[in-house]
Order: structure tokens, then sequence, then C-alpha cells
RNA sequence: GUGACUGUAGCUCAGCUGGUAGAGCCCCGGAUUGUGAUUCCGGUGGUCGCGGGUUCGAACCCCGUCAGUCACCCCA
């Protein structure tokens, strides 16, 4: 024993630990958004973790912050420049060019899996978090995106969740932003020292930025600054009108925000978030967009993009704290074995193989423990049914079957051989 | 990266102006020598986040550090 006390080994600041029964409540999101995306024909692509870092200068923005200050770059025993992924979008454009995915194909992708972003922890904000995305290669039309949003508003529907708004802008094309960027910088730097710190230091960085401050002097004064939707080209303009045709057809109601613009330098024209008011400063559960450019900048040929990423962490606590029905602890154990005895125990292993194997929830005591001990269990873990093994049944191969309800009869207990076990229990469950 | 608040048993918390720790829940045992809710009795469990300092004496005061929460920043 050394004189130093050792020091307790914890998680990761920002990286947190998920447990039971919460994962319950992960699994059963997880399985909706996958059946809603399979529904409409979305397929699953699972991409590494770790990536070059270039990839995400290349595709992320190098004046992002992201980029300059988040994210978790180390050198390999190799010395080449590893990041691990702070989003998916990047990850999934460079699997579909490795492997000839978008050459004359199109495709309808999804992923999930952990992110990593180095930020001060809060509320709905970690250092790992997770994301569900999904990626539509191919389509330069709004038809595309008008799917994936539906997508998520069916999601949110199927989960119970209540209080999101979306909102939808253009950021129109390239050379859009480029004119819009100059106007708003000349609108803006006349106006410099009115603004906030914040948007002094973005004005010649990041302008477009400025647009989405929290600083309420600073929207003072971009209300009267030039706006995004009058520099949109003819084409442009269409597009993001039939894209609002098609949402009013599906009946998924929106709000144009005409600041909204996105953390990610890849996008241009449509752009979308799904808000969540009353959750606190972190209020985006999904957020994504157009981005045409994205492949052929990281090295493939010219292929438009849609997609979107959901942040399951806020949602997941969402759902919680607005006691979403899927929030609610479902699994139950059928049945509880209780025994005494090392034969007894050894029936009631035998038993339990056939229960689980039609498809039940049955439980093992295992361990020593009073008789009483392991009916307490059986009842504090809400079993329905409790099996009894003790010494006479287990010497006459027999087994009593107890329901625990307790609106049931009180001598509710019944003993059958153990050959039948699977067939009483099953009535006996079916009589419940 | 910045700020505010917080850090006592597995969990939720109490602990008066400094006198070396307490409740409820949980867990275990008993009242009921093969039977679960309830009730009653008993028990396990903490170097008070960590490290320094002041003091005869620190959970309490001071400094540092780490962590949590929320907000800024940023973003899903």
């Amino acid at each position: 024993m050394s004189a130093d006390k050792k020091q307790q080994l914890k998680a990761i600041r920002g990286m947190n630990d998920i447990l039971p029964p919460d994962t319950e409540l992960w699994q059963n999101v997880e399985t909706i958004c996958q059946q809603v995306l399979s529904g409409r024909g979305y397929q699953e692509i699972r991409l590494p973790i770790v990536e070059q870092t270039q990839l995400f200068l290349r595709s992320i923005g190098a004046d992002t912050d992201i980029v300059s200050k988040e994210m978790y770059t180390f050198d390999d025993r190799n010395g080449d420049s590893l990041t691990l992924r702070p989003e998916g979008t990047a990850s999934c454009a460079r699997a579909g060019i490795e492997h000839g995915m978008f050459y004359n194909q199109q495709q309808r992708l999804w992923y999930c899996g952990p992110m990593f972003r180095h930020e001060r922890p809060q509320k709905g904000r970690y250092r790992q978090f997770h994301q569900l995305g999904a990626e539509a290669y191919g389509w330069t039309t709004p038809d595309i995106e008008a799917e994936l949003i539906a997508v998520v508003h069916d999601m949110f529907e199927r989960l119970g969740l209540r209080g999101t708004r979306l909102q939808i802008n253009s950021l129109g094309d390239q050379q859009t932003r480029t004119q819009f960027r100059d106007a708003l910088q000349n609108y803006l730097r006349p106006r410099k020292d009115k603004l906030d710190e914040d948007s002094q230091r973005r004005l010649e960085s990041n302008p477009l930025r400025i647009l989405d401050s929290k600083n309420a002097d600073t929207q003072e004064i971009l209300n009267g600054a030039p706006v995004l939707s009058d520099f949109l080209s003819e084409e442009s303009s269409q597009h993001f009108a039939l894209l609002q045709e098609f949402l009013v057809q599906l009946g998924i109601e929106f709000e144009i925000n005409t600041k909204l613009v996105r953390g990610l330098d890849y996008y241009n024209d449509t752009v979308f978030e799904w808000i969540n008011d009353g959750f606190g400063a972190q209020s985006t559960v999904c957020a994504g967009g157009r981005y045409d450019s994205l492949v052929e900048q990281i090295g493939g040929a010219a292929t438009p993009g849609f997609g979107f990423a959901m942040g399951l962490e806020r949602l997941v606590q969402i759902l919680q704290e607005q006691n979403a029905a899927i929030a609610e602890r479902s699994s139950k154990i059928d049945v509880y074995l209780i025994s005494t005895g090392d034969a007894a125990r050894g029936q009631a292993l035998n038993m339990q193989s056939k229960l689980a194997k039609i498809g039940l929830n049955a439980v093992l005591h295992c361990g020593q423990s009073s008789l009483k001990n392991q009916f307490k269990r059986a009842d504090k873990q809400g079993a329905r049914v409790a099996l009894i093994v003790g010494e006479e049944e287990s010497a006459a191969k027999t087994v009593g079957i107890k329901i625990l309800d307790r609106s049931a009869a009180p001598q509710s207990q019944q003993t059958v051989k153990q050959n039948d076990v699977v067939n009483a229990v099953t009535n006996c469950l079916e009589s419940l």
C-alpha cells in the first residue's frame, strides 16, 4: 500500500456515461428514428470516429470556431494529424467519394454516433455528444429537401415531441453570398463601435454570423441592415418558393427567418433549423441544409448534397422534461424465478432458458437469499409472476406459480410440473 | 476561452456566529424457522471534491485546484 491515496478515476469532462434506465429511452428514440428513415429509403452508413485533420479543415472551414478552437486534434504514432470527428457530414461525403457512391448515382444515407467538440459543457452541450444525421446526394431540386424535412417532422411526431418550430431560410448561391457579405460589411463598418465585442471581431472574418447574435443592441442595429433575401438570384428564389409550396402541401408549418445562418461554411441555398423553446440556451434540436459544393471541395466530382443532423442528448432531455410517453419505463419483467438450494437453482436456470426462448422477460434470482428476500426483489422490480422452486418442488420436479399483481386474489399460487412451465406461465400472463 | 452559483453517505439533503458528522430513501438482518405492498425494531455505509493556509481546534474562515450547473461564446 502506498501512502498516496489512489486517485478516483473519473470520466473526462463533458463526456458522460449513459446509464440504465436512460439507455432504454435512447434505444427507443434511435429505433423510431431509424424506422422513419428506412421507411423512406434511407440506408445506414457507418463511419470511423477518427479522420485526417485535413478533411475537416477543408470541409467545415478553417475560420469557423469548430475548426479553430474546438477540435480534438492529435498526432498518431506515424506523425499524421488526426481529429476526432466534430460532425458527420464531412465523413459521409468523404466515404461516398472514396467508394464511388456518387458516380452516376444518387444516395440516401443516414448515420448515428458520437461527435467530439472541446467546448465548455452546459445544458444540451457536451464534449462527446451524439448526432443522428441523414444526407441525400445527387439532387438539386427542393423535393428532396421537403422529403428530408418531412423525415424529421415524422420522427418528432412519432416520438411525441411537443413545441418544436421549424425555421427555414435561403442563403442563395455562392455569388449571392459574396454580394450580400459585401453589402452587410458596408452597412456595419460605420457602425462598428456600436456592435458587441464578438460581432466586431467577426465583422471581417465571418460577418454573416453577426446576424444571429444574441446581443440586443446588435440586433437593434441589424434591423436596418440589408436583407439576404433581397439578394437572391431568380433561380434561388424560385427554388426556395417551391420548397415552401411543398411544405404547405405536406401540412408542415414553418417560419422564414432571414437571419438564420449556419456555423459551417459549406452551406448554400436552403438551410433549416428545428427549435424547441423552453429548453434553455441550446434550443436547436436539429439543423441542416444544402451543400452543393462540399463534395467537390474535398476532392470529389461536383455532387449536390442536402442533409441534417439531430442532437440526441438534446432530444432525449427534452422528451424527459416533457414527460413524453416514450420516456416512460416500458421494460417489464414477466417472470422472476425464485429458488432455494443448488438443485432447485439448476432447474430454475433450465426454466429461465425455456421462457426466454419464447420471448418472455425472465429474471433469475442469483446468489444466496431467503425466500422472503427473493420475493421482495421480485416485487420491487415489478415482476408480474413469480416462479418458486423450493426443496419440495425441486424433489417433485414441480414449480409454484404466483401472480404478484396486487389486484390478484391472495390465494393465487398454483403448482404445475416443470415440463409444463411454458404453457402454464403463458396462460397465467394472458389472464392478467 | 469568460462569468455566476454549487460540491457533506449509493441518491435527496440538514449541519446555528469554527468545538473532529446527522435525517430520509436505498441496501442488509429480525419481528413472521418456505412467500412480495404496509408497520415496527436493529444494522452496514462518509479522512465533509482535492491540496495548502489561519487556529488550541476547520464541513464551516482564507488561497489554490478539480468537477458540476446555468449563462456568454459557439452549436446539434
